[in-house]
DNA sequence: TCAGTTCTGGACATCTTTGTCCAAATATCC
DNA sequence: GGATATTTGGACAAAGATGTCCAGAACTGA
């Protein structure tokens, strides 16, 4: 349902709002989120050109987030690296009826929509706090090695 | 966000709602829905392994619906072709706080069982009626050529 | 300047999804 | 039984998503 790249994307972000000014290496990200290093680096590009993240190189560099936290909702991440797709109009390219969606392609768009809306309520410093008890990711990956 | 092949399913699947008794061919149906002919076969196979659809042999064979459409939801149908996967563990496969998700995953688990939720309300019957104006699949479609 | 570190971007490998094609099995009609 | 219509299932092709690797650019510290 949602991509591997959508879920790698979202698991580098939360791990970055938790570092708080500290630039992530690649490797560093990569052996916190579980996620394959070559992979995660292309997965950061797209970050990176979306103005999520911002790199940079040499010693000291890594990644950082490109602005506050709380400034960052779900729905960019993922929309930066596998946009959430809304039916706007009938995928039968039919002409009839412009616009108004049939029933089926209707419902379907509200799920959608339901998904757009919460996502785009939340932003990382929301994940970040680890309320309810629990720590962003999962407990042990906190734990940083 | 919804696989090619869940909305082809889908989109068969009211198609043969609105058929009622007449056993559909795969190139009716694949003529109606505007779906590759040969991939809908594997498409309606799939439904008919699932025990959604029933395909008959023959002249005057086809498909119909295995149950009346007031008993099959849109959950049932997108399950049969490609199940719509909650986040029961962290993907991080850690063993700490067993069955707690983490916030992020959290958040996006409660966007799959709204989807759930929401899918497993609507049956095709209700699909296939053409309330709010708006015929089934599109206008278009359902001149029956 | 030089060595070491890290991102950047491209080429390529692998796996999954989507799509095509066809022979075989089964049903109907005459 | 023979001709025709139709599903069934398997093999294969094409495209996209995921994953690997490496040469080069850019930055840091000495």
């Amino acid at each position: 349902m949602f991509s591997q790249t959508t879920e790698y994307a979202l698991r580098a972000a939360v791990w970055l709002a938790e570092s708080g000014a500290e630039p992530q290496t690649t490797s560093d990200i990569a052996r916190a989120t579980q996620v394959p290093a070559g992979y995660l680096s292309k997965v950061l590009q797209s970050l990176g050109r979306a103005g999520i993240v911002h790199g940079s190189r040499g010693k000291h560099g890594g990644f950082e987030l490109a602005k506050p936290a709380g400034d960052l909702t779900i729905l960019e991440i993922v929309n930066a690296v596998d946009p959430l797709q809304r039916i706007h109009t009938c995928p039968l390219n039919l002409e009839a009826h412009r616009g108004k969606l049939c029933p089926l392609h209707r419902k379907m768009d509200d799920a959608l929509a339901a998904i757009e809306r919460s996502f785009r309520e939340v932003t990382l410093a929301d994940l970040a706090g680890g309320e309810g008890g629990v720590r962003p990711l999962c407990e042990a990956a906190c734990v940083r090695a």
